[in-house]
RNA sequence: GUCCCGCUCGUCUAGGCCGGCCUAGGACACCAGAUUUUCAUUCUGGGAACACGGGUUCGAAUCCCGUGCGGGAUACCA
C-alpha cells in the first residue's frame, strides 16, 4: 500500500472535536450538485443512502455540493429539496434543518477546504501548478501522441523554487494539485463490487483547488465526509475511479475510510445512458403528473434492489427491515415506465377512498373536473364518482380526464358515437328509457341535495350486493336500477346489451367507464333523463 | 486507445459468496380462457432466460480462464 508522507502537526487542529453522540452512529450522506433537477437516478441513490442510515439506525444527512458555481441554479436546488421530501427522504442534517456538523453547502466551507489545503501543500501530499489549460492540453496531447496515457503531464510536480518564482512573477494563478503517487497498485473494498483495484500509474495529479480557490469536487468531498464524520458512502457508478483518488487522500491524512458503495447506473430501453426519450428528467414531473409518491418509490428501490424472491410491494418500514448496502446490484438495470405505472395503479387500488379522495383532490380542481365547493356540499357524491374509477386510473392526475361527465354533460367521443348509431332503434329507446327514469324514485342530481343518497349507497356496487327495496330506501340503489332496466329491455325485446350501449354513450359521452347503474345513480334522475332525451332526438337527425 | 465495472425470461429480478434442493421461482409486459353491461379490476392457464467458448468436478446458472457485448472513467463537472 501507499507510503503516506510525513504530515506536518496542525494547529488548530484539522477538525473540532465532534459531538460525542455521534462518534459511533453510521452517517450516511446524499450529496447531489444543484446544476439539474434530481432525476430518478440520483432519486435512486438517496434512496438507498436513506435506507442504509435508517436500517442501521444511523444519521442521514443532506450536503450540497455547489462547488462549480457557473453551472449552479437555484431552481435545481429547490428540485431536489422538493423532490427527495415529496419521495419520502427525509434527512437528520442539511439544508433546512441544519445539524451539528455544518454548514451543508460547500460553498460555505470554503474556509475549511483552505486550512486542509494549507496543511497537504505543507506536507508535500499538494504542489501548485501554474500551467494553463491550454498547457495542459497540450502537454496531454504530446502524451497520446507518444502512445502513453492522455492525462495532465506533471510538468509542474516538481518546480524549483526560482521556477515558481518564476511563475509567480509572470502572474500566474496556480491551481493547487494532489500529488498522486507514481506506481503501485491501490485495492479497494466495495460493498456492491468486492474488491476492485486499479495500477494508481492509471490516476493523474488531479486538481484540488482551481485558480479561483474554489475547491474540486474530489477534494472538497473527502474533508466533507471526514469532517462529517461518513460512514458510508452510497454514490453513483461514474466515482467509482474518484473512490482511488480520495481513498488515497484519506490515507495520507491518516483519516478513516468510509466504506463505499458504488450503484450502477440506470439505463433506458434502449439499455444505453437515460435520456430524456425515456424517462423525465426532473422528478417533480412524476408528482406533478399524479404518480403516487410510494409508489415511485417502491419501483425506483426495486431498480438494483429486491425486497424478496416472491414479492415486490413493499412498504418503506418493511424495506428497512431487511435492507442492506451489500445487497444493491452491480448490473445496471433499465427503466420500465410501464412497471412504474402497474406498480402505480396497485397502489392506488390499496387506498382508503377518502385517502383517494383527498389525493386526487388537487388536480381534479387544477383541471376543472370538478369545482372547489363542491368537495364540501356533495363530499358523499364526489367520494362515490371517484371510487368508480378507482381501478381504472394508474396516477391521479388521470382521474380529470376520465369523470367530467359526472358534473357537465359531456361531448361524445367516437366510441360514443358508434354504440348511439349501431341500432336504428335506439333513439325510440334512449326516449322511453328516459320517461320510464323520469317517472322513477332516483336519487337528485347534482347540485341538489343528495347527500342522504351518496351517504346511504357507497359505489361502486359490487355484483351480489344485498340491498334493501327501493321503497324502503326511499330511492333507487343501482341494484334496482339494473332490475329496472332489464325488465324494461325484455318488455320491449331488445336484448340487454345493445340497450346498454347507447344509454352509456348519452350518459357518459364515452364507451368505458364504471357499471351503468352506478353511473345512472351517480348521475342523478335530472341529468340522466336530460341526457338521454337530447341524445335520443340528435341520433335521429 | 487505456483503465475499471457488468452480463439469468422482452424488462425488473430470486438463486450465485457456502456447486447437487433449479426439469431455474416471482413481478411487469405478452397470449389464451373465466367473470362481465363497456372499460378496467380480479382469477386461471401458457409461451419466454442462465451471453458464448474452454476448463475444474461424479456433478456448474453457481468456481476459474478467454472471447463477445454493454456501461463507466479518462475535466480547473460532479
Amino acid at each position: 500500500m501507499l507510503d503516506p508522507l510525513p504530515l506536518a502537526p496542525c494547529d488548530p487542529p484539522l477538525r473540532d472535536d465532534p459531538p460525542i453522540d455521534t462518534m459511533d452512529t453510521p452517517r450516511l450522506r446524499f450529496a447531489p450538485s444543484p446544476t439539474g433537477p434530481l432525476h430518478l437516478g440520483g432519486a435512486r441513490t438517496a434512496i438507498y443512502n436513506w435506507a442504509v442510515a435508517r436500517a442501521l439506525g444511523g444519521r442521514f444527512l443532506l450536503r450540497i455540493e455547489d462547488t462549480d458555481t457557473a453551472r449552479n441554479t437555484e431552481d435545481a436546488l429547490r428540485i431536489i429539496l422538493e423532490g427527495l421530501r415529496w419521495i419520502g427522504v427525509d434527512w437528520d442534517e442539511g439544508p433546512e434543518v441544519g445539524g451539528t456538523h455544518g454548514p451543508y453547502f460547500q460553498s460555505e466551507r470554503l474556509a475549511l477546504y483552505a486550512r486542509y489545503a494549507e496543511v497537504l501543500l505543507a506536507a508535500g501530499h499538494a504542489y501548485k501548478c501554474y500551467a494553463t489549460p491550454e498547457e495542459v492540453e497540450a502537454g496531454r496531447a504530446r502524451l497520446l501522441a507518444e502512445g502513453k496515457k492522455g492525462m495532465y503531464d506533471r510538468r509542474d510536480r516538481d518546480l524549483t523554487a526560482e521556477q515558481r518564482a518564476r511563475h509567480e512573477a509572470e502572474g500566474r494563478a496556480p491551481s493547487l494539485r494532489y500529488r498522486m503517487p507514481l506506481e503501485g497498485k491501490f485495492v479497494l473494498q466495495d460493498a456492491i463490487r468486492g474488491t476492485v483495484e486499479v495500477d494508481v500509474a492509471e490516476l493523474d495529479d488531479w486538481v484540488m483547488v482551481r485558480p479561483d480557490g474554489m475547491p474540486t469536487y474530489n477534494f472538497a468531498c473527502v474533508v466533507d465526509d471526514s469532517e462529517m464524520k461518513i460512514t458510508h458512502v452510497v454514490r453513483g457508478e461514474e466515482h467509482l475511479m474518484n473512490a482511488f483518488k480520495q481513498a488515497i487522500m484519506f490515507e495520507a491524512l491518516d483519516l478513516e475510510l468510509p466504506r463505499y458503495a458504488h450503484v450502477p447506473l440506470i439505463l433506458g430501453k434502449d439499455g444505453k445512458k437515460l435520456s430524456k426519450r425515456d424517462v423525465s428528467t426532473n422528478i417533480l414531473d412524476y408528482r406533478d403528473k399524479g404518480y403516487p409518491p410510494d409508489a415511485v418509490f417502491n419501483y425506483i428501490a426495486l431498480l438494483g434492489w429486491s425486497f424478496s424472491g416472491d414479492r415486490d410491494v413493499f412498504s418503506r418500514e418493511e424495506m428497512l427491515a431487511r435492507f442492506r448496502m451489500e445487497d444493491i446490484h452491480a448490473a445496471g438495470a433499465k427503466f420500465d415506465e410501464e412497471k412504474l405505472l402497474a406498480m402505480c395503479g396497485h397502489y392506488i387500488r390499496q387506498m382508503g377512498r377518502a385517502d383517494l379522495v383527498a389525493a386526487v383532490r388537487p388536480w381534479l380542481v387544477r383541471d376543472g373536473a370538478v369545482p372547489e365547493a363542491a368537495f364540501a356540499s356533495h363530499p358523499g357524491l364526489i367520494e362515490n364518482a371517484v371510487a368508480c374509477y378507482q381501478e381504472r386510473i394508474d396516477r391521479y392526475g388521470d382521474l380529470p380526464g376520465k369523470l367530467g361527465w359526472v358534473l357537465v354533460d359531456p361531448e361524445l367521443d367516437d366510441g360514443a358515437k358508434k354504440g348511439l348509431a349501431k341500432h336504428a332503434d335506439a333513439p325510440q329507446w334512449l326516449r322511453a328509457y328516459a320517461d320510464l327514469l323520469e317517472a322513477t324514485p332516483l336519487p337528485p342530481s347534482f347540485p341538489a341535495d343528495r347527500e342522504r343518497c351518496d351517504r346511504a349507497v357507497a359505489l361502486p356496487v359490487p355484483k351480489d350486493a344485498v340491498f334493501p327495496a327501493a321503497d324502503q330506501l326511499g330511492f333507487f340503489a343501482p341494484p334496482h336500477i339494473e332490475a329496472q332496466m332489464r325488465a324494461f329491455a325484455e318488455e320491449r325485446g331488445i336484448k340487454f346489451g345493445h340497450l346498454v350501449q347507447p344509454v352509456r354513450a348519452a350518459l357518459t359521452g364515452t364507451d368505458k367507464g364504471p357499471g351503468l347503474f352506478d353511473v345512472v345513480f351517480l348521475l342523478g334522475k335530472e341529468a340522466c333523463v336530460r341526457r338521454l332525451r337530447r341524445h335520443a332526438t340528435s341520433a335521429r337527425s
